[in-house]
DNA sequence: CCTTGCCTTGACGCTGACGACAAGGTTTAG
DNA sequence: CTAAACCTTGTCGTCAGCGTCAAGGCAAGG
């Protein structure tokens, strides 16, 4: 499998995959013209990653989803490590949620006092 | 009051501030020296900018207000053009609440399957 | 032989809101 | 006289995950 399928039955671009490549998420082995050639795990590998950046993880925090998968796992998931990151993305996602609790509470009120300004105005008019 | 006044008054930095002017969001009279001199109105401008960005608007979304600030209303929330935003901006904290929560779901599903695997490991282990 | 369509590396562009620095002018205090 | 502490414009760097050329090599079909 070359590099172009896949990108292409992994959803996404040659691009990407080298960019993986050069941040060490995938590996290839080289044809004798200087192709990438793939395996089946590869693409698993790309999927997972993809997966997870999708949700919102960095490329640093896919690395041990990719080992564990390596070291043979059906899952990512499964390993201590991909367990600690999972904990502290939870958490952070967390963290987001109620900020933008907040936020959404003060642009709500920010917005009450503004129509309730428009009233007034209005209702001045009106007399 | 000079830039780097206003920049200690507003809690940010000259640099800050010659950027906002850049983008057509500050105004500033020039002394003879050329130095840019503020006055008590661009203060209020630049602490509703900072109010803003803080909570995640861009300097795009940003102008509607300032524009009602400089129109002489004592709030930059209280003109058309700002509800019009404010209205967006919570549509899409809304949006984003609601695709966290949903990634949230998913992180914790699949921690709770990671769990479960290694509990199944160890059992077998023990055995 | 020539085109088409893969592949290679390398390097710049993009988004946003600035930080950091360069190289210089001004004003004030000692 | 000079150092300190302001100010000016201009340019590059930052973070992330790629997109988009550029310039070229390799393989196969007509």
């Amino acid at each position: 499998m070359l590099i172009g399928e896949l990108a292409e039955r992994a959803g996404t671009s040659p691009r990407t995959l080298r960019y993986y490549e050069a941040h060490g998420l995938v590996r290839a082995q080289r044809s004798a013209n200087g192709y990438r050639v793939y395996d089946e795990t590869e693409l698993r590998v790309v999927r997972e990653i993809r997966a997870l950046l999708d949700v919102g993880f960095g490329l640093d925090d896919v690395r041990p989803f990719v080992a564990c998968l390596r070291a043979g796992n059906t899952s990512g998931d499964v390993c201590p490590d991909s367990v600690v990151v999972l904990r502290r993305k939870i958490a952070e996602v967390d963290v987001v949620i109620d900020r933008l609790g907040a936020v959404r509470e003060q642009l709500h009120s920010q917005l009450t006092h503004a129509i309730a300004h428009r009233e007034r105005t209005c209702l001045r008019r009106q007399k």
